[in-house]
RNA sequence: AGCGGGGUGGGGUAGCUUGGAAAUCCCAUCAGGCUCAUAACCUGAAGAUCGUUGGUUCAAAUCCAACCCCCGCUACCA
């Protein structure tokens, strides 16, 4: 018997976990820890929420709560998501413990002691009337290379090059606006310098990792290794175990990763063995492996075990098994742009092992993969439903009708024999491939089962041998049976609640969970009534889950012109007022398009809550929305008039975040004609799409937001649509 | 800009590390079969000169060079 740590990134309580973080390390870890216990390995699966560091400060001001309170609303979410989910968490706790803090502490002074650690005074912006430290990023000023006027501390966007902080000319606090000074302020760096010879033959010597995380390692082990500061002048965090340092807190980047030590201490502490996570720590013959996206890996392969070194005599890790991305529509997963789906939501609408399967099924090991409603539904279906589903469900009912019992094995033939050994194969190379942490070809493997057992099914015949040779026809069920036990056991990491309930069906005893692998050679109860099968999986459609949550980040408002100058200082520019429900200011590059005379009192549709900028020194606090193909430009306007600063929700939940103009480009808008109104598919260039809502007249041309290969006609209240003040052709972008 | 990933039949993909019978699987398409099952399952067919151009080689999707596209990271979000 082996003894295996499986360590999932710890996700962030600063929001609700998304199909990124399930994909990414929840659901290999879970799969792989439910393998390892089914074979009879000593397992613990842990993790917990990282509850510290400055997003969920920001988020806290900006709801005026103390930061613990954003934390344990979004660890009490996550937590029970986890659970929906069916990740078999030993323990899932969060940062925000005093045990996380005491097992912080030992690790910190241990290192100090060991002297890994070394103090450092470097000059901080400090803001007076905020009084507290600036981060870089909350520094703005004028960029000392392109000289543009608002660089952030961090980086100039204007020129892209990485600044200091210090290298800002007229310094501003971005909370406050009034200028910081520079004061020293000491801290601990942590001396990765001190490892990196170690760390190289560690990592060297690792082949079995996967090939991107190991030389994605050397790379950076080769670049060398700066010494980084484990402290910060914050106030949410795991206090410095060091005089003179109230005021300071660690680093989340140092602290969340001793989780994985404290969350094994905490788990012990609940048993009735308070030394027991030590044979996960010390045992050199326990295996440990981490489940982490891509952006994570030098935190587990470098920072990690240098930590770890540091404090000496516990295991590095084994294996750092970092997945790519799954993207949502060609873009990254991210909150921010509404480019996201939730799991709390998700599992609302989808059982969890619908979920499980097709994460399983696209998950990026090596690659990064593309989320889709459209894939999602035709995996489900054509997979799940249809090759898996339906064949443990076509034996089990055939069996439940004709005999009502679990039939009994007569004599076998070789298509008999040569089924069972089909079991056999797919049984080792599924253990192959989940030991190697290939979860899509152990996947396969399970789904190639199915095929075989629905092929068998086929050639036996049982409908006709039931009315020929009711015994013959018994064993040929019996042996269809055997399959579907294969299937459970073998899917069991995969589909935990499906599994156990073919189990039951199938009528064995106990759960499947404690009888474990071995399970594949316990013998069906030949003679047990058979309860009345149901199916184990529905087909969904794609088009009753499809969002268009991105878009949602797009405050679209009807706007009147109120007036048009000409820009003061430039050529193609105008200067508008418009009203939105209140007048704005919009500069807009239309001077080559439209007269001032044309626009005057004209209704357009205005993106209000664009992130304002400066245009030629006047600032515009948003964006007309204008289709534009070659050098035709249309502008948007509803086809009814509706008052200025209607909103333009297009049935979406709306948020009232700025965006940048960045994220606003992101998003695809075209202009479409109606290809048929029902159902409703709009044209878009040479590509027909459905439409999610509603759509418009046919032949009519409606501005539309587009996702994959289906479309959503932009509109108002009562559905009025939004048309374009001048032809254009269909597929123009829209911006 | 730097770093990383990718461009394979209509769509999505495997293979590329360790070059070798013109290439995997799923979906869609077409033709059959079956009727137990969730119009499901089974069998077969059509369909790719493997981003472009050069090179190495007896032999390249697979190695090398250049080029063209797409995307991510560089913001403490897997």
């Amino acid at each position: 018997m082996d003894r295996v740590l499986v360590c999932s990134a710890w996700p962030y309580a600063n929001g609700p976990i998304h199909v990124g973080h399930v994909t990414g390390s929840l659901l290999p870890a879970d799969i792989f820890a439910r393998f390892n216990r089914l074979v009879g390995n000593e397992t613990l699966l842990i993790s917990g929420s990282d509850m510290h560091g400055a997003p969920i400060t920001v988020s806290a001001d900006k709801e005026k709560v103390p930061p613990e309170v954003i934390a344990d609303r979004y660890h009490e979410i996550n937590s029970k998501a986890i659970e929906g989910l069916g990740i078999s968490f030993d323990l899932y706790t969060h940062t925000h413990t005093s045990n996380h803090q005491e097992v912080v502490n030992e690790v910190f002074l241990e290192l100090l002691e060991k002297g890994h650690l070394k103090r450092m005074t470097t000059p901080q912006y400090y803001c007076d009337r905020c009084s507290r430290f600036l981060p870089d990023r909350y520094v703005e000023g004028t960029c000392p290379h392109c000289g543009a006027d608002h660089a952030r501390g961090d980086q100039c966007d204007a020129c892209g090059m990485d600044l200091n902080a210090q290298d800002l000319k007229s310094a501003r606090c971005q909370l406050c606006s009034s200028s910081p000074e520079l004061r020293e302020t000491e801290h601990f760096f942590l001396k990765l310098s001190d490892f990196t010879g170690g760390l190289k033959e560690y990592v060297e010597a690792r082949n079995h990792w996967r090939p991107h995380v190991r030389s994605f390692t050397l790379n950076v082990l080769d670049e060398g290794l700066l010494d980084r500061p484990i402290t910060r002048d914050i106030s949410w965090g795991v206090p410095v175990p060091v005089d003179g340092f109230d005021s300071k807190r660690i680093y989340v980047w140092f602290e969340a990763v001793i989780g994985y030590l404290s969350a094994a201490k905490q788990w012990a502490a609940t048993k009735s063995d308070p030394d027991a996570w030590e044979r996960f720590w010390k045992d050199g013959s326990c295996r440990s492996y981490y489940f982490l996206g891509k952006d994570n890996i030098v935190f587990h392969t470098i920072i990690w075990p240098a930590i770890l070194t540091g404090v000496g005599g516990l295991n590095l890790p084994y294996d750092v098994v970092a997945n790519q991305f799954m993207n949502l529509g060609g873009q990254k997963f991210s909150k921010s742009m509404g480019v996201s789906i939730d799991i709390p939501e998700l599992l609302t609408k989808l059982r969890p092992d619908v979920v499980r399967y097709y994460l399983s099924a696209n998950m990026p090991e090596f690659k990064d993969s593309e989320f889709s409603w459209e894939d999602f539904a035709q995996r489900v279906n054509s997979e799940l439903v249809a090759t898996y589903g339906n064949f443990v469900h076509r034996a089990l009912s055939f069996t439940f009708k004709n005999f009502a019992t679990v039939p009994a094995k007569g004599d076998l033939d070789d298509r008999d024999r040569a089924a069972l050994e089909r079991i056999t194969d797919a049984s080792r190379s599924v253990s192959e491939f989940l030991s190697a942490c290939e979860f899509r070809e152990a996947l396969k493997s399970l789904m190639d089962l199915a095929q075989s057992g629905n092929q068998y099914f086929d050639a036996v015949a049982p409908w006709a041998l039931v009315r020929s040779d009711r015994d013959r026809c018994e064993t040929v069920l019996h042996v269809s049976l055997e399959i579907c036990k294969a299937l459970a056991v073998l899917g069991y990491p995969f589909l935990p609640f499906s599994s156990e309930s073919i189990w039951k069906g199938l009528g064995m005893d106990g759960s499947l969970e404690e009888t474990g692998w071995k399970g594949l050679e316990t013998p069906l109860n030949e003679g047990a009534a058979l309860e009345r099968p149901a199916p184990l999986f529905a087909k969904m459609e794609a088009t009753a889950f499809g969002g268009f949550s991105q878009f949602s980040v797009l405050n679209l408002k009807v706007g009147k012109v109120l007036s048009v100058e000409p820009h003061p200082d430039a050529d193609k520019l105008y200067v508008m007022k418009v009203d939105v429900g209140k007048p704005i200011t919009i500069v807009s590059g239309l001077k080559d398009y439209y007269t001032a005379d044309e626009l005057s009192a004209k209704t357009l549709v205005i993106l209000t809550n664009l992130e304002p900028a400066k245009l030629r020194g006047v600032k515009s606090e948003g964006m007309l929305l204008a289709a534009e193909d070659g050098d035709k430009l249309a502008l948007l306007t509803p086809e009814k008039e509706l008052v200025p600063g209607t909103q333009i929700s297009s049935g979406l939940e709306l948020t009232d975040k700025q965006i940048s103009y960045k994220e606003f480009q992101k998003l695809d808008m075209r202009a479409g004609v109606m290809a048929s109104a029902d159902p409703p598919r709009i044209q878009v260039g040479d590509k027909v799409l459905g439409c999610a809502a509603s759509g418009g007249e046919t032949g009519g041309k409606y501005a539309a937001l587009v996702l994959d290969d289906s479309a959503l006609v932009m509109h108002g209240p009562d559905g009025v649509k939004m048309v374009f003040d001048r032809d254009i052709p269909a597929g123009a972008r829209i911006r």
